[in-house]
DNA sequence: GTCACGATTTGT
DNA sequence: CAAATCGTGACG
């Protein structure tokens, strides 16, 4: 296995605490990715804005699931959005990937960049074909509200690099 | 089965 | 500011 690649202790943790070590690492598919820019965390109760405030469902049982792996869903009826599950087996909580180097800003833009689909909810990250290495660290990080909610604007759990 | 809605993007 | 567009979740 390539040693690069982000283990699964690196994901067993906090959303918040995986979103930061997030930024600077690369994330790569299809032969095509680049560093972490901007990401945004999503807990699991207290978070009217995650999708898992609900408690689980079918779509939000992985988001429940072990950590390291990808959950993928369509908003909009739309746009398809990438986001990293946290936390250990049995705890919510995800890292929605907002940004990634050479290419514009925008969760939608991402995926479709990189062709992801629905068919890669669920994959698992230390294993392909979606994977994340270590990158350089940013130089710096600066936390603001998420984007595009309604709900729980207040919590800083958007996270940028400052390259 | 039905129905309202959204972690967005793009064009007017 | 409004449209595009459809899976999900709540309700019955």
């Amino acid at each position: 296995m390539t040693p690069e690649l982000l283990t699964r202790e690196f994901y067993s943790a906090p959303a918040v605490q995986v979103a930061r070590r997030l930024l600077g690492c690369v994330l790569e598919f299809n032969g095509r990715g680049g560093r972490i820019l901007e990401v945004e965390a999503y807990l699991g109760e207290g978070d009217e804005a995650a999708h898992t405030h609900r408690g689980i469902t079918p779509r939000t049982r992985v988001i429940f699931g072990p950590p390291g792996h990808a959950y993928v869903y369509l908003n909009y009826g739309i746009h398809y959005c990438l986001n990293v599950v946290a936390e250990p087996d049995g705890r919510a909580g995800c890292v929605l990937i907002r940004a990634v180097e050479g290419i514009g800003n925008g969760p939608g833009k991402l995926t479709r960049a990189l062709g992801i689909t629905l068919e890669l909810n669920g994959c698992d990250l230390t294993q392909g074909p979606l994977t994340i290495r270590r990158g350089r660290s940013p130089a710096g990080i600066v936390a603001t509200p998420r984007i595009g909610i309604r709900k729980s604007i207040d919590l800083p759990l958007r996270f940028l690099a400052t390259d």
